[in-house]
DNA sequence: AATCTTAGTTAGTGATCAATAACTCACATA
DNA sequence: TATGTGAGTTATTGATCACTAACTAAGATT
């Protein structure tokens, strides 16, 4: 392996660091971890970024962008407002499920206490999400298929923990099932009592 | 401050681990904090505890007590399933607002790949929980108060989801809002879809 | 008063961390 | 062919980490 441009070199180092995070915890990934998975030595990864945080904005900047345009595809796919909503979940789903490092930086102080820049992007990122969402249940309560006694943004907020909370028990379970599978399962059955209710049962 | 009790000492060690725990986060937390905080020297820590990970197994025994006894207690103050499953939720709301390290402990690299017999037992917690919350779900079915098209373990899952959704936005949030207000209010929202539904609504 | 137990100290250990300094060498261009 | 640029190295830094050994002194027991 020779050398290669420090373009491509800065993006192995983030896309290891992504994985790493993962199997190493994202507060106790070191650069010489990173170096290894490179392939390159600890300090020659201070070529390529100044400090370790410095790495850490990086794939912070990655992850914000490749969600964006991920949400930003499946809504351009998309026209009914049922629809377009279990498609940006499932492609959350699908972005976590690819990247399971991506719960665990949300968890990390390295993010909490030591990078109040980083937190406050990630946390953008999440209303930009639940913006997107409470438009399209906003949609179809106006078409007429979603009841009416519930505020929008509180159905956004219950999915969005749905996506969250069935993240953490993924990954603390030791990612036995499909998190995709299973939380698009469990979507529907939320959407569902989202639903105008079908005429009530009769005791018989 | 003189000398006190080794039992007293060990009780002081767990509480400052727990408090720490949130400051620093528990990847970060030196027995230097801990020491610093209870009023010793580094050394001393270890008259007390052999290893920095019998600190950890202590405090998380001391979660597992705790929680397992809170559960206990609002369950026997309550008759009424949907009472019961409100108090269940909330008292795990109120526990993780006086204590907000949990679930940063919860999803740290230090129980989940240093220590696999305490992940276990936080799993088994995890798991007698959403037990507790399926069997008032199912009594609340057989009641008659609630829907009967969707499974209990499921709804289950949809409330543990909440729980530890809305921990993740309140952290994230800087803990910007009540945790156990806003939980208590978003729980009422998706209990109410869980009710057999009230006649449907006619357009006017 | 003498003694024994034990909580706590001081002063270190080697390991590991992020970061730096000084260098080497590949390669494109003039 | 000479030269400058930049990717990468080796070697080392000071800080900090968990943990240990040897000692000290408080307080109960006799």
């Amino acid at each position: 392996m020779g050398r290669k441009s420090a373009d491509q070199r800065r993006a192995e180092i983030v896309t290891a660091t992504l994985l790493l995070a993962d199997e190493l915890g994202p507060d106790r990934l070191t650069t010489q971890a990173i170096a290894d998975a490179v392939g390159l030595t600890q300090a020659a990864i201070f070529r390529h970024f100044p400090t370790k945080q410095a790495v850490w904005r990086a794939v912070a900047e990655t992850i914000v962008e490749t969600m964006t345009t991920a949400w930003q595809t499946e809504l351009a796919g998309n026209a009914d407002p049922e629809l377009r909503l279990i498609a940006l979940i499932r492609v959350q789903l699908r972005q976590i499920e690819a990247n399971p490092a991506i719960p665990a930086i949300l968890h990390s102080r390295e993010l909490q206490t030591e990078n109040a820049e980083l937190r406050q992007s990630f946390r953008a990122l999440m209303m930009r999400f639940q913006g997107l969402l409470t438009a399209e249940l906003k949609s179809g309560q106006a078409g007429g298929a979603m009841r009416l006694d519930i505020e929008p943004e509180d159905c956004a907020a219950l999915l969005i923990s749905l996506v969250q909370g069935l993240a953490i028990r993924w990954s603390l379970g030791s990612r036995a099932f499909g998190l995709e599978a299973e939380g698009a399962r469990l979507l529907g059955e939320q959407l569902r009592l989202f639903h105008v209710p079908p005429p009530q049962e009769v005791k018989t």
